[in-house]
RNA sequence: GGGCCAAUAGCUCAGUUAGGUUGAGCGCUCGGCUGAUAACCGGGAGGUCCGCGGUUCAAAUCCGCGUUGGCCCA
């Protein structure tokens, strides 16, 4: 084992591991080591390969990574298979910019299957650098054997799922509205759209009356949904007025809301108007009216029942309170268009440009058609209105293209008809935080649509539905969907190897079905990228191909992702194992937040203001990121990344370091294994005691909050038991036992001791810091291949003492103030003192001083202890009270109150009375006149503590004299030693020469005592052959020191 | 527009479950310690607990209305 580093270098600890797991296959041996022990089915949601890894991701991965380590070592066979999401949308419309194209015209003109081709390769090459990004912040998982959406075992996951979803009767098709992205040419889901600020067109319109005088007035941001307008909305209980209206001269009527009259009137600049009709919405309904564009759009909707007034819920007293209603391009719209049994007229292609059915529009572009309509409106007099309006408008995910709304024929997993089985069975997983669970997802739940699975594109799983030939809408039992490779080899009239059969489109679309005399088809749409993922729960164990795994695992113990998946993968996998086998398919779910800016704000590419992994890996290390990230909550909280947090972390690492590195130099001259430490070989101090109790209480802590996913008080709990006791106390506390040149009983109570914490502190911080770990395992014991296999440590009774570890929180708040009231009294801790006081009239805290006596002694450098409840040494000083004596003495007030304050009540009784004298006149006070404090006296320092009061005695003696200055001139040679970087062991020569002669006396009379520590092998006189000679102030003294290496001692000691 | 979450020292966060004088680490500053030493320890300064209103003897904490940020939905 090489030597240890002075100082923690993450690069170097995190080479050193890395080449040591790589030369012994340690996560192999790590996951033999867990074999035969009881499963824990871990599933990773799978990252999208549009890229690399982000911090986002790192975190993710990081604590997923964490959380398996931790089950490893409390003795599971983790799951731990990874998951690339590679399908969809996103990647189809990079290769379309890579590649230079615009539509999908020029998809079909390279050719499909070369396309999906590029989309593959594209994929695997993310994939590829994501294997590398995760590997390079120690992610322990199966890299050799990820999970991969796109290869034929997944997707026949997806197709068998799909199959049970049909059979539970849960599949429907049929004419809905959606969300189109015109670029694409495809629905896209409601969670696809993005929502960003447009300015759109803002038109009132006259729509007349038929058979009756007057107009309705509508209001509406899309001119190009007129031509498809079938029906006019109303409030019915809103009340509409009849108004006759003037505007240059002329009169109409016009049919408006109540509430919204003047405003709209002021809008279509009419100049006066008069009320002749008032009706409520409900009478309004049947009314008919013509379709302002009838002329220029023949075909338009004039079917039963179009052309009519109907109420509607979305109806608002905004506007105009009058809503023109198109099924054929609007949600709310279709939804009531269905109710009321309207036929759907939608004259738009999936590209946006309108068909043949819109007359004189066809083949413009929807949006480019707006000013033709808003003109030709207006020509015909029916334009009321015009200007435009800034709103939220929804956006395509991918490309950024602005939406259209159509109802085209889709496929639907019917979620809504499982509503009730969906909420109950979000009461069968367990999730972290719980909120999560019981407010936003439940709310999304209840919310929830009907699933649109199908996908009018390429890259993604063929929908393995086959209708029969020329009827491209059967009802569904009259439609097939084939479950596995095999049933579709079974089943196709074409010959099909299943073992090698490319589920991928083209390869599956000439493929027919024959059966009872009737030819099937195969619908030529893909899978929505969702339902991918959400069979991740047995795609991860190759089932329907391979039953094994999943009749023993399924369903998922325990999944991890960031709080954007409630709406995603956590949504998609409750939807698709209810609807499919009516159960949600993970028991436990953390829930962790986002990685954000310093400032809290979402990181991207146009603020600039992300933080890349790879740049904190350069600048602080893995293991501190990682044990950065993890600090943190991970239970639905957001992180705000900040350089300075990453630091502190690599400081507090380095404490661990430290802590570590200290004790190895005297372990190796004593020949002492830390491996083989054995705590009943020596004698066992107090704090050795109360350390290895500590220990049992952080392990107990950390186990109970391992057991609730509270991963970052299970590091923190590790991290401040390292900074707070082991360093900032217990190394404190036996460092002078490892200096002890002979072996001793004791030395070996504190090696034992040491080696244990360390030991157990490595397999409990192993989890978050493995680089770390491994390397303080390997160098402290390394009898097994890697830390990351052993188990982690339990708690041992035996060695739990609460009582002692109260008491040593006691003797650590005392010893506290006593440094405080040191401080105060100008007297540093290497000068002993005669005594401390503790006043407490809490008499656990007088028993935890007491029974701690000499360790509290040693560590204030006191020569003696006394606990008292009331100390009877401090003197009660008089605070006179103005109030009183300015009105009982006048004129002498001010001069009364200047003597009587800071008195001592000793010095104002005279005669059982209070009095004062001033000039030689003597006032008698009254009580009232005179309130006392309790002070220390000079020779006394204090300082409070929760608990009583802390007295330092601050009086010399000239034993302490010696003694104090004595340590100062062992202080001073030692800094020397220390600049001429001796070895510790290396002896010297010294001269002190001291300017005062009482204290040179002391320094005299410790000769002895000073060689001793400074390893001086003789004190000689003045001299020029020093290597070192330095003037001192010690306490007001000059002091000269002068230094010398003796050769020959330095020469042997190189041997 | 709606749901959920967050806001406490210059920075990062505890404390909110169950109302009772707001804490820690880092940073700053002054001091101490000194064979872990580019480490470590103590003191000090530093707060409108996001704002306003309410409940209460008492609110960082409970309730209401806002502001800002995050995620999701429309």
């Amino acid at each position: 084992m090489e030597d240890v580093a002075d100082q923690y270098a993450p690069e170097d600890v995190e080479s050193s591991a890395q080449a040591h797991w790589d030369d012994t296959d340690a996560y192999e041996a790590t996951k033999e080591a867990h074999a035969d022990d009881p499963s824990y089915f871990f599933v990773d949601g799978p990252p999208y390969t549009s890229g690399q890894m982000h911090l986002g991701t790192a975190w993710n991965k990081t604590l997923k990574d964490a959380i398996i380590r931790r089950k490893r070592m409390e003795g599971h066979h983790v799951t731990d298979r990874p998951g690339y999401d590679m399908h969809g949308l996103p990647i189809e419309v990079k290769v379309e910019q890579e590649l230079g194209f615009d539509s999908k015209r020029d998809i079909e003109e390279y050719g499909m299957e070369a396309f999906i081709e590029e989309c593959k390769e594209f994929a695997e090459r993310n994939r590829e650098n994501m294997d590398d990004d995760f590997q390079s912040i120690g992610v322990w998982m199966d890299w050799d054997n990820p999970y991969k959406t796109l290869s034929p075992e997944y997707m026949e996951a997806g197709w068998w799922a799909f199959k049970q979803v049909h059979e539970n009767g849960l599949l429907s098709q049929g004419k809905r509205s959606i969300n189109q992205c015109p670029r694409c040419e495809t629905a896209i889901a409601d969670n696809e759209v993005e929502y960003h600020e447009i300015e759109s067109p803002s038109i009132y319109v006259k729509f007349p009356l038929k058979g009756k005088e007057g107009n309705l007035v509508i209001w509406t941001t899309t001119p190009w949904t007129i031509p498809a307008n079938t029906f006019v909305a109303v409030d019915s209980e809103m009340t509409y007025l009849g108004v006759r209206a003037e505007r240059d001269g002329e009169s109409e009527l016009l049919y408006l809301a109540e509430p919204v009259v003047e405003e709209a009137l002021k809008k279509g600049r009419y100049e006066d108007y008069e009320v002749v009709d008032e009706v409520s919405g409900e009478e309004m309904v049947g009314w008919e009216y013509d379709h302002p564009l009838a002329d220029e759009v023949p075909d338009h909707a004039d079917f039963e029942g179009a052309g009519q007034v109907y109420t509607a819920e979305y109806v608002e007293a905004d506007r105009t309170g009058l809503v023109h209603s198109a099924p054929g391009h609007g949600q709310e719209d279709f939804e009531r268009g269905q109710e009321l049994g309207l036929d759907v007229f939608s004259p738009v292609h999936g590209n946006g440009d309108f068909a043949e059915a819109a007359g004189k529009y066809e083949g413009t572009f929807v949006r480019d058609a707006n000013d033709d309509i808003i003109a030709d409106l207006d020509e015909k007099g029916l334009l009321f209105a015009s200007g435009t309006h800034r709103h939220r408008y929804g956006q395509c995910w991918r490309c950024d293209t602005d939406i259209i709304f159509l109802a085209t024929d889709q496929w639907f997993i019917t979620i809504t008809d499982v509503k009730d089985e969906l909420l109950d069975n979000i009461e069968d997983s367990e999730w972290h935080p719980q909120w999560a669970r019981d407010s936003r997802f439940r709310n999304f739940v209840e919310d929830a649509p009907d699933w649109n699975i199908s996908r009018q594109r390429y890259w993604g799983i063929p929908l393995p539905i086959w209708v029969p030939e020329g009827n491209a809408t059967p009802d569904p039992e009259d439609l097939i969907v084939v479950g596995t490779r095999e049933e579709l080899a079974e089943r196709v009239d074409q010959e099909v190897n299943p073992e090698e059969v490319d589920l991928h489109r083209p390869s599956v679309d000439p493929l027919t079905i024959t059966e009872d005399g009737t030819t099937y088809e195969r619908v030529p749409d893909v899978f929505d990228v969702w339902i991918d993922s959400s069979v991740a729960s047995w795609g991860t164990l190759d089932f329907p191909g391979n039953e094994g795994d999943y009749d023993e695992l399924w369903p998922a113990d325990f999944i991890v992702e960031a709080h954007d998946q409630t709406r995603g993968w956590f949504w998609s996998q409750l939807g698709m194992g209810t609807a499919a086998v009516g159960e949600v398919p993970y028991k436990e779910v953390l829930m962790h937040g986002f990685a954000n800016d310093k400032d809290g704000r979402k990181m991207s590419k146009s603020v600039g203001n992300i933080v890349t992994p790879e740049e904190a890996i350069e600048r602080a290390g893995r293991d501190p990121l990682r044990a950065y990230l993890l600090s943190h909550d991970q239970q639905g909280v957001d992180l705000s990344f900040e350089w300075e947090g990453l630091g502190e972390m690599q400081s507090t690492l380095n404490i661990l370091w430290n802590v570590f590195r200290f004790p190895l130099p005297y372990m190796r001259l004593d020949g002492y294994d830390p491996a083989e430490a054995n705590l009943d070989d020596g004698e066992l101090t107090v704090v050795d005691e109360w350390v290895l109790s500590r220990l049992q209480s952080v392990k107990s802590n950390v186990d109970e909050a391992w057991s609730e996913f509270r991963v970052h008080d299970a590091l923190n709990e590790v991290l401040e038991f390292v900074v707070g006791d082991v360093s900032r106390f217990y190394v404190k506390a036996i460092r002078e036992r490892m200096w002890e040149e002979e072996d001793s009983d004791s030395k070996r109570g504190a090696y034992a001791t040491l080696s244990t914490v360390l030991l157990e502190t490595v397999r409990l911080i192993a989890p978050f810091t493995p680089y770390l770990a491994e390397q303080m395992y390997q160098h402290l014991d390394g009898s097994e291949t890697t830390v990351h296999m052993l188990s982690a440590p339990e708690v041992d009774r035996a060695y739990h003492q609460p009582k002692l570890e109260a008491d040593m929180e006691v003797l650590r708040t005392v010893e506290e103030a006593a440094a405080n009231a040191r401080q105060q009294g100008g007297r540093k801790l290497r000068w002993p003192v005669q005594r401390i006081v503790v006043e407490t009239t809490d008499d656990e805290v007088a028993e935890s001083v007491r029974s701690l006596e000499s360790l509290l002694l040693e560590r204030v450098n006191s020569q003696s202890l006394e606990v008292v409840d009331g100390f009877d040494e401090l003197v009660e000083r008089a605070d006179p009270q103005m109030s009183v004596i300015g009105p009982a003495f006048g004129g002498e007030a001010q001069q009364i109150m200047g003597a009587v304050q800071g008195t001592s009540r000793d010095e104002l009784t005279q005669d059982g009375g209070l009095s004062v004298d001033v000039d030689g006149e003597t006032y008698e006070l009254d009580e009232e006149m005179v309130e006392f404090h309790a002070e220390p006296p000079e020779y006394l320092s204090g300082a409070e503590f929760d608990g009583g009061t802390v007295y330092v005695d601050t009086q010399l003696t000239d034993e302490i004299e010696s003694e104090g200055y004595a340590r100062d001139v062992v202080r001073r040679v030692q800094e020397m030693r220390k600049q001429l970087d001796l070895d510790v062991e290396e002896r010297i020569r010294a001269h002190v020469d001291v300017a005062d002669d009482r204290v040179a006396a002391f320094v005299d009379e410790n000769r002895e005592f000073i060689a001793e520590e400074t390893r001086t092998s003789e004190f000689v006189d003045e001299d020029e052959s020093f290597d070192l000679r330095e003037e001192w102030d010690v306490e007001g003294v000059d002091v000269t020191i002068g230094i010398a290496r003796v050769a020959e001692q330095s020469a042997a000691q190189n041997d």
